[in-house]
DNA sequence: AATTAGCACTCAGATAGAACGAGTGCTAAC
DNA sequence: GTTAGCACTCGTTCTATCTGAGTGCTAATT
């Protein structure tokens, strides 16, 4: 257990490395006015701290860092969220103002707001195309042989797919198909419409339409998941200029990182809803070693709809961040709740 | 008038600079086996060719580089596309052999390709949205107040715009308007739309329909122009690894350029179709200094759709890049073509 | 018993000089 | 016109030294 001066000084360290960025000694915390105790003094504490794996040394004789699990320490026991200034309320209140006709555009004003008032970068992750429901389809024919299948989903989110008609099909057949379909899939989560498509409604395509296999094939097609995540990424460069990134592989290797699908899956594998934090390698991706995660999530109704998340350096401004996550992720459910009505 | 020798001399030149990234010597290119004069005389050579400014040193005793006039003369005059190894051929072909059912798919395989086999950074211009003519609207009401516009286009490409309807709009309304901009805007460019929905169908609409403000008022939100291009990149941090970037500085200005709208403004405003090529400062990008561009277009039948583009440093193997380029864009085009029918 | 002053020690980073080598321009000989 | 030779330039690399911010430990002080 930590005395009530061992907590003081975590919190002081983190806090002053946190906007440094330079490992903190025992004379620059003794200079500060809230501090009454000599430098001797507080070398022995920070030792004793460094004794239980909450900070580390660069080298033998330079100022602490906080560990890894010096950071999770902090953030579990010592993190108090800021409080933001009047003129910053008013401003990111003010970005919710307009009127947005569609659900992709609130999210993409969230992650701007969110990278530039963090300085870091803003990473949503949309509504998850595969738990929306079917609200309604439509076929659109093209020419003989191509068409367009619209589908319409319960969030007001529209995906279409092109599709290849057998060369035989008449005008009748498709209206026909497309009336089976919405008749028996509405309100079906996308994520099973393959499935239902292959047990429920084989044998009345079979017994209404010409072309069953081909009809069949183009319709498995269409409703084969792809692609499910819309992503949205705001202030990508933020983060390259913090000094951790001073070099170039690392660079090239974070970046690497952003653009792959490893980190949609760790944004999406939260265990539960609401806040969570993760602290360098407790991420388990590659080149993330110096970053921290924060992600919250947000919501239409009752249904979770999606991830917002910050990555920033290990070193990040927490009590801030979590603060803003916060905030714009109810901003943007709200909103959303707004639209829906 | 530049001699046999110098055109020859420079032309090594640059093939060297172009692998080895380092200033080239006299000595160097003495050594060279097709080379038969001495150090001295190509120094003597090398020194002309500077006066005229074809060549530069790094600092008073350094080998030569390549000006930005060097490289305009070395690829007005002296470059010759480079024969790709028929394993290469092999495998772009290969490709380009999977059926495309979109043409975003096609487009993005482009993309593809030519970062792997440039190993810079591709980036796609997909069809000019304005350009394309419309085929066919549809309207899907989702609630008594909200629908989709769904926009076809006659190259296969879909648009939806969410839209809001008047309170007391009834579902013979909405087909009666969807009735009437089938009939009157077929084959109208996206651009068109809302000027001839104002000046033309302002008078049909007002004696058929209800709600004709709030109606109008929708449509012309709808036909707005938004966001006019598609942007697919490949290999964004390829160029990275180059040794011109080893600066976080220049890596920073250059990321923020290629996020940015100017490098697409640039790329749109090539004076012709076909081949280009801008070296460094032409193109008039900050933190493109080191740069080239090289781009050409791409069409089904007789439209030009959009733009092949690979960014490099001014450093790039142009012999290579100009063959891949134009490799790809002709078997994108053709592949369009043969999709459309 | 806790705190602090004092001191020897460590180490990254900055500074300066020497040696090296790849390059140049110029001149004179071929 | 070409080339050998030579003095010179300058970036790079290596080594040595110095500095300063930091440490741990011990002994004195409170």
């Amino acid at each position: 257990m930590l005395t009530e001066r061992q907590l003081f000084l975590m919190r002081l360290l983190v806090n002053d490395y946190v906007v440094s960025a330079e490992p903190v000694g025992s004379r620059s915390i003794s200079k500060r006015d809230d501090v009454h105790f000599s430098p001797a003094t507080i070398r022995n504490e920070l030792a004793d701290l460094e004794e239980m794996g909450y900070l580390e040394k660069t080298h033998l004789s330079s100022g602490r860092v906080p560990s890894e699990k010096g950071y999770r320490f902090y953030v579990d026991h010592l993190l108090s969220p800021e409080m933001l200034s009047d003129d910053e309320m008013d401003s990111i209140r003010n970005e919710y103002q307009k009127k947005f006709s569609e659900t992709e555009e609130l999210i993409r004003i969230t992650a701007k707001v969110l990278s530039e008032f963090t300085n870091y970068t803003a990473i949503m992750l949309g509504p998850e195309l595969l738990e929306m429901k079917l609200k309604h389809i439509q076929m659109v024919k093209l020419s003989q042989t191509q068409g367009v299948l619209i589908i319409v989903t319960d969030t007001g989110h529209v995906e279409n797919r092109v599709v290849s008609f057998p060369e035989t099909i008449r005008a009748e057949d498709i209206e026909k198909i497309v009336n089976i379909l919405n008749d028996k899939l509405k309100m079906v989560p996308l994520f099973n419409l393959q499935s239902r498509l292959n047990d429920e409604l084989a044998s009345v395509l079979r017994a209404n339409i010409r072309d069953y296999k081909k009809v069949m094939a183009l319709l498995n097609n269409s409703f084969a998941i792809n692609d499910p995540e819309q992503i949205f990424y705001s202030g990508k460069n933020n983060i390259l200029s913090q000094p951790e990134f001073q070099d170039v592989e690392k660079i090239i290797s974070l970046l690497n990182v952003l653009e792959g699908k490893e980190i949609v899956r760790e944004l999406m594998n939260m265990p539960t809803r609401g806040l969570h934090i993760r602290i360098g390698r407790e991420n388990k991706l590659n080149g993330f070693e110096e970053c921290s995660l924060i992600t919250t999530t947000y919501s239409v109704g009752s249904e979770h709809l999606g991830t917002v998340a910050v990555i920033g350096p290990k070193r990040m401004a927490y009590p801030r961040v979590v603060t803003l996550i916060d905030l714009v992720s109810k901003l943007l459910t709200e909103n959303l709740n707004k639209q829906e009505r």
